[in-house]
DNA sequence: ACAAGTATGCACCTTTTGGTAAGTACTGGA
DNA sequence: TCCAGTACTTACCAAAAGGTGCATACTTGT
């Protein structure tokens, strides 16, 4: 089988504990959490700048419109992760911070986010490559998010 | 202003190296790279699994379409993580594991399959009323079941 | 009076994603 | 010969995700 193999294989992961009630692992119920374009980066937001202002929160995730911020907001809220505070004042005043839940999912978060930042170069050249072929490969890869307005 | 807050802000997250070339952060790329339904999964199995041949992988990730590993896979592929070995023989034998850098980023996954596993509960019982919700109210989670937006 | 800002709601539409089912080239077994 | 298994590929489709833009009720600034 995999015993004539050329590569070694290195030390393993932690198991995931299979077979739970509804998701394959934790794993996956934790990325089913996070699902939507907005909400990691949501979370990480609020982790960084604590109780914020809708409209400020906006302002600072460039490129959400407000239906998409507004709906991942409040499927977050309903799973639990994020707090949403209504002042009722006249010109409407709302707030968004994290829950103690929603505070350790962002800490979970951490390292994707190193990942990430380490790999930058690798991952940017992987990404420039998948775009030029995607204009001549039609099969090979059916193009990205589209989000490629830089942000920054 | 936030300083008038009911909410105290707890310590703040690292940073995460904001105005990068194309991306907003370093976690918005890693989770460019792992977008998709299957990604996550495919490379935490793979990183406890080791080399695995196609039809195996396959048997393992459970509902998934042979459209859907291939394509996957392929991207994965694409994108520097995983590593393809394809035998030659006369009855097809390919087997697919990780990349150092497939590695490290399986690694890194390990705090949100923790944070899954741990708050399963927590999960599980917000999902289950989200499904029940939504077969009634059609616009529960986006009409919002508590609505406080308008000041009276 | 009018524009702008506040936090959303809603209708409509396009893009993206994922699924189903069939086909390919080849071999070994009944 | 026919069927099964290997590792894919392709065409077609349904559903989900996401985007645009307008509406609301109210106030402040010009």
């Amino acid at each position: 089988m995999s015993s004539d193999h050329p590569n070694p294989v290195p030390s393993p992961l932690p198991s995931c504990t299979p077979t739970l009630p509804g998701f394959t692992c934790g794993l996956d119920a934790t990325l089913r959490v996070i699902a939507g374009k907005w909400k990691p980066l949501i979370l990480y937001f609020l982790a960084q700048r604590g109780p914020i202002r809708y409209g400020e929160l906006r302002r600072a995730v460039r490129d959400v419109s407000d239906k998409m911020l507004i709906q991942q907001l409040k499927e977050l809220e309903a799973d639990g992760l994020v707090k949403r505070t209504d002042y009722r004042e006249v010109p409407p005043r709302v707030d968004y911070g994290l829950t103690p839940l929603g505070r350790g999912l962002a800490e979970a978060l951490v390292p994707l986010c190193v990942w990430g930042t380490e790999n930058i170069a690798e991952v940017t050249r992987l990404f420039a490559e998948r775009e030029a072929g995607d204009d001549k490969l039609p099969a090979a890869r059916t193009a990205g998010t589209g989000k490629e307005a830089s942000p920054g």
